[in-house]
DNA sequence: AGTCTCTGTTACACACCGTCACACGATTTA
DNA sequence: TAAATCGTGTGACGGTGTGTAACAGAGACT
């Protein structure tokens, strides 16, 4: 009986001996290999047995769910260096699909609990991003239930832009790698209302279009207006990077 | 240096002592007194700093955030049992108003977060309770971005019977102890709609009302059916794990 | 080239829901 | 008791966003 355990922890000891004591939770992730998934394919579905956690290493995840009439709602999109399926019990809460060509790395639930155990330093850390995907849920909420068309349409830019530029101010360019339609359904709009939006935006030179998927942004004061945040632009240019450093739990 | 640490910990030593190794998560909360509020008082505020964490004795909590120009979303409500401020960092993301008459235990962050620590069993409850809120969130997000207006009521009603009935089945008899506004600004809707959309359901049998504040369920397989979740009424009563593949898109 | 497919844009009628207005009952205040 | 206030219900109306189109542009293929 105790051989049986052993021999069950040999192959995660194994992988503690390549990275002894990590300092960050990304880097539990480093002794698996990398998989790659095209466009549009899947990586897994809500209802699966949640048997693996991911972190994105290169492109664009969208996680979604289905109801009833097949009515979708995207309700994030994950860039390099997020994990997923962190926040969840035994069964995947949604399904995860490659926007643009992804490399990932998948890795099963048990060592990577193990590795929380064996190392308390990890826990802020992981109980930080859990934190953050329930913070960005209820800003999705915000939006969903009280902002209009425009506001979602300048939100959904601003956060990109941000994103780009790391935690920098404004990145004055944006990409946007998924289609109308994934956006369409991570707003709450349709593909004509987020289209006409965009056209509106770009009418009045808040935003430029350079190609179908990329934009600079000519007017970052008045895009942040916008948002409907009550934020100015001037909060967020200065805004220090704000280390938000969990405090809790050890 | 070691004495300091010690002496720290002594105040929460002895709570332990009174309780020595729960069980559950909430006989944490068991050592301190009861705070009562009144209907309408606020407990805590978007951006306070987040000193504690709650657990809901009696009553009902409204936790909201508030945007630009005065609108209001309501993320969730809160009832007897539930656990209040989990999934944070240094600052509350949201504030806290009592609907009706409350009482709850305050605990601070530290002895939380070192009881925790003491005792490892506690972390999977901890954990699966910020797993719920993430869910709960989730399922919100699809409320608000794809759900008529009736599909909304008719959820947010299922839910409360849900609540009422514990686990089981569907209770019949629903009590809504938040005023309409309430209702309104937790399912993105306006007070008129609400009021509108239950009349309907009133007028076509779904429910009965028992007063303002308090209907019956007339038809629960009809109530589920609204509720654009593509679940059926048998499926709710024996609830088994359902099998939901995704056949979208691609 | 030419054709096909896919994505994105634009136009127009319509529906749902929000806005505004007022009525009603219950409770509080004068 | 009357008057005021609050929460709620209901009606008329209008706006925002939707649905169904047709159309345009980019890329893939023969």
């Amino acid at each position: 009986m105790l051989s049986v355990a052993y021999s069950a922890e040999a192959k995660h000891v194994t992988a503690a001996r390549l990275a002894p004591q990590p300092e960050r939770l990304e880097e539990v992730f480093c002794a698996v290999p990398r998989e790659s998934f095209e466009a549009g394919e899947g990586v897994f579905w809500e209802g699966d047995q949640a048997d693996h956690v991911f972190k994105v290493s290169e492109g664009v995840l969208r996680v979604f769910k289905i109801i009833a009439d097949g009515r979708r709602v995207i309700t994030g999109f994950l860039y390099a260096g997020d994990l997923v399926g962190l926040s969840l019990k035994d069964r995947y809460l949604y399904s995860a699909e490659a926007v643009t060509p992804v490399r990932l790395r998948r890795l099963a639930r048990k060592p990577f609990a193990e590795a929380l155990e064996k190392w308390p330093d990890l826990r802020p850390q992981f109980f930080a991003r859990v934190c953050d995907e329930m913070a960005t849920a209820q800003d999705q909420m915000v939006l969903l239930s009280r902002k209009s068309a425009e506001e979602r349409v300048a939100t959904f830019l601003m956060l990109l832009a941000r994103r780009l530029h790391g935690c920098h101010p404004i990145g004055r360019r944006i990409h946007l790698p998924m289609s109308r339609l994934d956006m369409a359904d991570y707003l709450g709009l349709t593909i004509e209302t987020v289209s006409r939006t965009i056209t509106k935006l770009v009418a009045r030179g808040v935003i430029s279009p350079e190609g179908r998927h990329d934009f600079a942004i000519c007017k970052p004061g008045k895009l942040l207006a916008l948002c409907g945040d009550g934020d100015s632009y001037e909060d967020t240019i200065d805004r220090e990077p704000k280390m938000r450093q969990a405090i809790w739990p050890h």
